[in-house]
DNA sequence: TTGAAAGCGCTACCAT
DNA sequence: ATGGTAGCGCTTTCAA
């Protein structure tokens, strides 16, 4: 390995003066810059990181923690996260949490070891006095955490309104809601919205909401039973996509028309609701923007920047497509 | 942030002797073992990584490069990656290549000056040469490159005849065949396994095999022209699961029924299979165990212990769902 | 069994 | 404009 003494030998000049056009800091003049610039290129020569890093405490690369890369919804933040962070020279470190609390904390304290600048969190299960001691940058995505620490979202309410709404719109009488995670705050507020919408409906009972946990298996199962037992359900309005792609699923195993006998709608807008047939219309977030915009904002709470605002809730968008009449 | 020196302080001793008991080699006396790590407690310390990193020239992080983590085959294997890394206490960066050889070459670049400890590369863009004088611990996931760089795959000639012979056998007539990008390893020995089985048929045309490039768009516009322009296909071998998703939503766009008018069979065995309806028959590789095995080898690699083969194929496992008769 | 000290490769301060 | 050097926090000789 060629080390900044080479270079500063080849050069003929000190290692500080080399340091010096490394990082375009300091005096140095034109010609001797040129000369040390030449041998740096001579060498193919790049500076060790991790040396760099021990001094100066930080190391270029964040976190993203999230409970399982294999949930479809999570692969689009990571991608756009990756794209930011690349964009500022950032390197991105990978933490599935399992949804573990102990994973989580051990992954943190060894990200702390590495001098990992920062984390972006996706649905911790850090509570937020645990987040504010850290002693990292954090900045949140799709929680909504009550403290001081900055968070990007949706709004998951209104969104939620709207689906359930647009089912009325379009005829539906009787409409189921598939939950989330009971624990989950983006969960709740989606059911909230469904409640805000249908609480006062003379057909609306509390059975006509099933807990499907976010994931497809468990969405299949409690959409069949749903039907099941009350037969005059004729629209679901499902707290995320997965569960939605589950209950088309399970809606046409169930030998039914997908949107006449059943209209559905789902929420997030991940790629995987074009990839069934019919295609699932839903409540999309902006995923993508929203990955960008947190990368970019733990990239200024790093470098120390104003944040404008520190909560960060973006609008939704109906995007209809084939599961709704 | 506390230091070894206050540890050592606090304990009475030397860095050294803390080093030591850190590391648990050369001799230190039980008692002062002991009281060291007591301190140790109390100040809840943690050595510091990236000291250690410098010195010892390793980071005890490996980096995952992909074409793209949005793609679902990726997410899955990254899973088992990251599981087993996890397991021997190594951390894992996540890079998306974005199929761009440059992008790749920068990547392994920065991951050399983070002194990362190796690579696992899927379907990359390099050629053996480049890789060999990467001067960085590599092994190869699903591309078969002819050099001696340890390699993990699945038996894609055999699974692709495999599959194509089951479609025979259920009696289908008109097999066709929607490959990957002709650029690709896999793609092309799994082209070449479809080949075997019906090549010397009656039916059998170079018109059959349109061009998916493993993706989902291109596979539905590619499925449709193939059956309208020959309505007797009765059949398609799909590259991968993710075009052999895209078949069955072209298919049931174009109101066809399957798997009686048209049988598919996918290959890979990702979830997304599973997602839609009807679930698509496939020829399954044991991502989870390739990841693993994958992450296995290099980590023996990086530690200089022997590896027992270098070229791991497995075997391929046909699971039949609800796309065939 | 323990400690002193060199050194991993770099940055930044203090001189000159 | 340039150089010398301390120091980032750790590991590992070498001596005692």
């Amino acid at each position: 390995m060629t080390t900044i003494r080479d270079i500063a030998k080849a050069a003929e000049v000190s290692v500080a003066t080399v340091s010096r056009v490394l990082n375009n800091n300091g005096y140095v003049h034109v010609d001797t810059r040129a000369r040390v610039l030449k041998i740096i290129k001579e060498f193919n020569y790049r500076p060790n990181a991790v040396a760099r890093s021990l001094y100066k405490k930080q190391s270029n690369t964040i976190a993203l923690i999230l409970p399982d890369i294999t949930n479809p919804f999570f692969p689009e933040l990571a991608k756009a996260v990756e794209d930011a962070l690349n964009l500022y020279g950032y390197t991105l470190m990978l933490c599935n949490s399992d949804e573990r609390p102990l994973k989580e904390r051990e992954y943190v304290e060894i990200l702390k070891q590495k001098y990992v600048d920062g984390v972006i969190l996706v649905s911790h299960t850090l509570a937020p006095e645990d987040l504010e001691r850290l002693g990292l940058p954090v900045v949140i995505v799709d929680r909504n955490v009550h403290g001081k620490i900055p968070t990007v979202l949706s709004n998951n309410i209104g969104g939620a309104r709207r689906g359930t709404r647009f089912l009325k719109e379009k005829g539906y009488k009787v409409i189921a809601h598939l939950r989330g995670p009971e624990n989950i705050v983006t969960s709740n507020e989606r059911y909230q919205g469904y409640l805000d919408v249908v609480a006062d409906e003379s057909w609306f009972h509390e059975g006509l909401t099933a807990v499907g946990n976010y994931n497809m298996k468990e969405s299949v199962t409690a959409t069949k039973e749903l039907i099941t037992k009350y037969p005059e359900i004729d629209a679901i309005f499902s707290g995320n996509d997965v569960m939605g792609v589950g209950a088309v699923k399970a809606v046409q195993e169930m030998g039914k028309q997908i949107p006449d006998d059943i209209g559905i709608i789902g929420f997030d807008g991940i790629t995987l609701g074009e990839m069934i047939y019919p295609e699932l219309t839903t409540i999309a977030q902006p995923i993508y923007e929203m990955g960008v915009l947190a990368a970019r904002m733990l990239i200024k709470l790093i470098e120390n920047k104003p944040l404008n605002t520190t909560f960060y809730e973006f609008p939704i968008k109906l995007i209809e497509r084939k599961t709704t009449r």
